[in-house]
DNA sequence: TTATTATATGTGTATATACGCATATTCTAA
DNA sequence: TTAGAATATGCGTATATACACATATAATAA
């Protein structure tokens, strides 16, 4: 069983719109963390600061090439709670 | 389109022990919001101080018969958005 | 009207958190 | 080995926030 502060715990992660950004940023995509900050206009220690906790939460994964650290979404599910959470909010929006 | 920001700031809702624990205590009940303080085990006050941000984002909605005010969710999709964020969470256990 | 019940809200506070700055760490190239 | 590049992290801080307490508001009953 999943229980409520689990949920909660998890869903923290797309509370902040900087963390929701990245995330987003890195569907489809493998960037580094360069890469990152360049396309969601941030400094690297606040991407850096923000990976840590998807990293914690097993939203995104990474791998090393040299000094560079590439970052992808670990999870297929990630995008569909996006995905389901963004439709209905386009549905609020005609309301 | 739905901005980063919009959805960041929705599943901000969900980000919180105690609003998903009275979110989940809603599900296919009408409550008052003395139910739902004796359900989650939290005080009036604190319930009240959540409802009015679940409120607010159109997650729970209510109805008023006399004294009393009942509270409900507000949207199908709220039950889906959890229900595939447990499913997530719940696979990854066996991992 | 007055008392009572159900809920909401203002104020204060302890805690969490996002991010800047400086610095540490890790890896590569010269 | 030393310099440089990419990323991570410790510390300080401004801001957000969850909740307690007391009180206000709304509706009903006596």
């Amino acid at each position: 069983m999943v229980e409520y502060y689990e949920i909660a715990e998890f869903l923290k992660n797309f509370s902040d719109a900087s963390r929701v950004k990245i995330v987003l940023a890195l569907i489809d995509e493998e960037l580094s963390v360069n890469d990152i900050a360049l396309k969601v206009g941030m400094t690297q220690t606040a991407v850096s600061y923000q990976l840590r906790i998807l990293r914690d939460s097993r939203i995104v994964k990474h791998r090393r090439a040299a000094q560079t650290i590439y970052y992808t979404i670990d999870d297929e599910h990630i995008n569909k709670i996006l995905t389901t959470t963004s439709e209905h909010l386009e549905e609020r929006k005609s309301l």
